[in-house]
DNA sequence: CGACGTGTTGATCTCTCTCAATTAGAGTGG
DNA sequence: CCACTCTAATTGAGAGAGATCAACACGTCG
């Protein structure tokens, strides 16, 4: 450990009113049952803990770590990801700005997967029993964080479609259209400008259960075909139109029907 | 449909009190927080609708369907699943008695995933809006809820990790035994004489992004080395041990520490 | 200027898929 | 009791998408 960290001013910036923080919570952006009352906000207020920043590449939760707490993501890309004993990589998950964290965890359990912060980043930090605690006292948020649970776990779920049953071309598709209306949403523009990207290639493969090579050449080929382009950290979507169909992904609206046969 | 179904009085048993029902329901098996009170289970009870049968190969839920209610799976197996348009299918996970079914789209929304029926099976049924009613009237059984939500996602955590980053014989390892320690705790001899397993090479193929041909192939690979066997409908673990150091699998406990380099 | 991290590309290699057939068992009808 | 049908399990052969191995280009940084 450096004995003079170069930004250790980071840990105790200039601090807003941490009341400001909890009305400006990107977590409120999340298409929620209602909007939370002021009383609410004082809720989680008095429950959050302290606030928590990491440098781009650093670990927030180690793998089968047994004591962490509970986490919300206020700025910056995180991910979740789990390893195997010969060094082999899954990332099960990006995060982005208004995401709960560790929630999977049964308390005092170890953490079946690890959370690394893929930018500079800052997280509100919750102990772990106010998640009890949150229910207890408002069952709507209680009722709120099974909903954002439930969704997180839906998109898991398409990542599985995914990495089980898509080629890569249609792996990469459907991530670059999913995590671009994600970081779209989060902007007033709607990515018409493009959306911050601040993924590696091998983020990517690790996401997709690619090899980074593979990953390469396939990336090569969509931008090539005009897809899309990745540049200066922002990404942009030139014909999502052909990328969704080769992802086979159903714009908003429900599923097609399909031929019986 | 046969005229007359071998055991049909499997459709319409001399129906227990329903009281005895919720009293005895799988759910509690699951390693909750506390036991619920007889209050509790009263409110469940008030929130239940019906039961509803089906039989093996059925389904519960369409993909798209708008309407779907909220389903506890009483008794049997099944498994939920996504479908891209040409039929390439991916189950997402498999569903044992005691587990929750469709909490993960939003209320009025489209199912995201389809739900089959393996076995014949018997599902509860719950309006939709009851997950709310039982945040609102027991906090302890919402935040039970949400802490199941969690455990359902781990789950597909970590057939995601399989899918992406195991090979064909690490992934059916890992299953047989992620399989067979479910269904063993739901029998009182904790499968000492091995467990049902209903599941065809099929099922296998789709839940772990195989081929149906090369998940034969694999399985009879493990069958002749002695590390497991399915007859009669059951599965056997011959050498966990083996299967278990294959999948890469940490026991219960933490995950041993890897060298650094 | 050399060390790194990230992105690119070409050349094999191989695990897994697809295509084709066959076997075995359960259920049906004559 | 036997022919017929269907589903699930098997096996062999050939094809291919994606992995692995090797270099190299570029930009940043101490």
């Amino acid at each position: 450990m450096p004995t003079t960290p170069p930004n250790d001013d980071a840990v105790a910036p200039a601090a807003p009113p941490v009341e400001a923080r909890c009305n400006a919570c990107p977590l409120r952006r999340h298409a929620l049952f209602e909007e939370p009352t002021s009383e609410e906000i004082e809720l989680v207020q008095s429950l959050k803990k302290r606030e928590h920043r990491l440098q781009a590449g650093e670990t927030l939760i180690h793998e089968g770590q047994t004591d962490a707490p509970l986490y919300t993501l206020l700025e910056g890309w995180a991910f979740r990801y789990k390893t195997l004993s010969d060094g082999r990589r899954q990332i099960l998950s990006f995060l982005l700005a208004g995401d709960f964290i560790g929630v999977q965890q049964k308390m005092g359990d170890a953490a079946a997967h690890g959370v690394d912060a893929l930018t500079d980043a800052a997280f509100c930090v919750f102990q772990r029993d106010s998640l009890w605690e949150l229910h207890r006292r408002s069952p709507t948020m209680g009722f709120n964080i099974t909903w954002l649970t439930a969704h997180e776990e839906s998109m898991v779920d398409d990542t599985l479609l995914s990495v089980g049953r898509r080629s890569a071309e249609e792996r990469i598709a459907s991530m670059l259209i999913l995590l671009f209306k994600r970081a779209a949403s989060l902007q007033a523009d709607a990515g018409r400008e493009g959306v911050p990207f601040p993924l590696t290639q091998q983020h990517i493969a690790d996401g997709l259960g690619l090899s980074l090579v593979h990953t390469n050449k396939t990336m090569r080929k969509l931008e090539r075909r005009g897809l899309h382009r990745i540049e200066g950290g922002r990404l942009y979507l030139r014909d999502v139109r052909t990328l969704a169909r080769l992802a086979d992904l159903w714009g908003d609206g429900r599923p097609p029907q399909r031929p019986l046969v």
